[in-house]
DNA sequence: ATCAAAATGTTTACACTGTCAACTATTTTA
DNA sequence: TAAAATAGTTGACAGTGTAAACATTTTGAT
């Protein structure tokens, strides 16, 4: 009986139901007194295990990363010929597949950072990811690290920028010609590609400058 | 006296008050009885004048757009030297001043489209300008304008996901090198500049093909 | 100018939310 | 086994959006 197997572990059942609503309705869909109506159980009951909705907001985000991390790793390894390649389309992929969640990771104002320290630690894991891939890359090169970084958040915003127009659904309304929204991701990645191949030693020669 | 000002043009009045709300607090602060109780209203007059609180903050995102394309288009000729380059620094600007209007118009999720065509209309309107300016650019290219639509939407992603990862607080958690989050920004224009310059014949080619 | 109609604003009421406090039942531990 | 910690329930409060009924003011046609 599904009951008594929440009430062994209602925290692990409060998360699961949490995370339910938010696939389903997004996280402003998310109340207490819901996640407690569909486990059948007072709407008190998910504080003992969660001092605030917040708190078992952040719990959730922490988990999202850590699944999201993963998938980046675990795919793009499947493909050794082209990591750094396969991570982009696992990143669009993710967005694509999980979209409420991946809002949730990257659309959502954080709670309290200090209050959540786990959290941090598991979203700055899958930037961590990119960084590495890239600092492999850049060996040899003067200021590899700086210059892994600035490619990353490159990578990165462009990535992210891109999944979060999709998922505003603004694209549907610029008219673009055809097959252009279908088609944009692998544009993005194939500039993506180029800008890294370009030489972009002119940029630190002037920013060495300042 | 304010109140009788307020009460001439209760509808200018409110949508005044809740932008300030928004600006102090952004947009899940925004509550109608908040709007009402700083105008010393009763708490129904809104109501009158927005059938919804969705509908006044719709009407919001409206003119944050409308002042949004403003400011691109005004600051960005007033260089026609760079008029694009003008246009990315402008982006980040505005996104840099104004954070949670930013957030109202990138990173909330959208009224029903349908209700607020005149929403839809000003949002479109800034990523015109971006497209023409391409465009001319790309005068002669065969595919000009697919082409155009390809790079505004690399343009554009990469300046929101860069803007949207600042506002998020996130990077100050990922232990950069010294200056990498100051001059992200730079080479980020950088970058998309270089992707630009490259050909990236190869890959309407290849598209072609699909 | 008058009088009906439309507009604008107020009051009251309802269902919903997060969360505090007090109480009870259960489980763990000394 | 008694005490203490843990887990869950019930009831309350202040906050929210908004529907309905009512009052007032403004407007337009006669």
């Amino acid at each position: 009986m599904t009951k008594v197997i929440n009430k062994l572990n209602l925290k692990e059942a409060c998360i699961q139901a949490a995370r339910e609503v938010i696939a389903e309705q997004g996280v402003e869909g998310l109340s207490m007194r819901d996640v407690s109506r569909r486990l059948a159980i007072s709407h008190q009951a998910p504080y003992r295990h969660f001092p605030s909705r917040d708190h078992l907001l952040a719990e959730i985000m922490r988990r999202c990363f850590e699944d999201f991390a993963d998938f980046l790793d675990t795919t793009s390894k499947a493909q050794p010929a082209d990591e750094l390649g396969a991570m982009g389309r696992a990143y669009m992929q993710y967005a694509d597949q999980q979209p409420l969640e991946y809002r949730l990771m990257f659309g959502t104002p954080w709670p309290e950072p200090a209050d959540h320290p786990d959290l941090v630690k598991h979203a700055v894991h899958a930037f961590d990811l990119l960084r590495k891939n890239l600092l492999i890359k850049n060996t040899g090169h003067p200021d590899a690290k700086k210059r892994s970084e600035f490619q990353a958040l490159f990578i990165w915003s462009s990535l992210h920028g891109l999944a979060s127009i999709k998922h505003a659904n603004v694209m549907q309304h610029l008219v673009l010609s055809h097959g252009v929204e279908r088609q944009a991701q692998d544009f993005m990645l194939e500039m993506i590609d180029a800008a890294l191949v370009a030489d972009k030693d002119a940029f630190f020669e002037r920013s060495n400058d300042l």
